[in-house]
DNA sequence: TTGTTATTTCCATGATTGTCGAAATATTGG
DNA sequence: CCAATATTTCGACAATCATGGAAATAACAA
């Protein structure tokens, strides 16, 4: 993982609605949720939400298949956890950080 | 952890300026760093370097102490370790997530 | 007090972001 | 092919961001 690419992760995930996006995605499971469940969860236009979709699927957080008209988002877990492992191991050293956490599980 | 404050907490970490200074910070440890160490870490304008740790102290990811004529600055675990952990409670449900690793442990 | 060092604040500027209506595109069913 | 549905792209605009030189402030030492 290089800073470029945590940061850019980090800075789509730094926006409130698209953390909404993200977490409505997650919570959807494996099967992901169509664009327009989407839309409706978070009530914001169209063309607004397909912005940021992009800007989450640009940085790999986000996956999306179509599935005849309807465009299936899911959360990519892979990224995510890529994110929060090198957060842990290259920008916490604490006692009580999650490094040792992975390290004593590991 | 209110999605917002986990929200502007990300976009101060979006930035790989401020992602470097982050680090920096981190691999001081308790000792922290002062502004102007910094500064010669990054070669950048003392200025620009202000605002961006201004980002990271308003959101609560870093902290400074006066020591005289020079400002230490040091990582607060204790806020990076909470956004980490929203992120893998929150953001995260892959079976090789570490929301379950925090939850073996824990 | 005055000078020195350390850092921030002020100010300006160009670049990027967030927003969203309208138009364009994609895919399928009939 | 044509109509219908789903979604993106275009175009525009205000708001915020990133950058950095210059001036202001803070703390101390002499």
């Amino acid at each position: 993982m290089i800073i470029e690419k945590a940061a850019s992760q980090l800075e789509a995930l730094g926006n409130v609605t698209r953390l909404q996006i993200y977490r409505a995605l997650v919570r959807a499971g494996d099967d992901g949720l169509p664009v327009g469940r989407l839309q409706e969860k978070l009530e914001i236009p169209a063309s607004t939400l397909s912005h940021h979709l992009k800007r989450l699927i640009d940085t790999g957080l986000v996956i999306q298949d179509r599935q005849a008209t309807t465009l299936i988002c899911t959360a990519n877990y892979k990224h995510m956890n890529a994110l929060i492992g090198y957060l842990a191991d290259e920008c916490c050293a604490d006692a009580g950080c999650l490094k040792q956490t992975r390290e004593t599980v590991a």
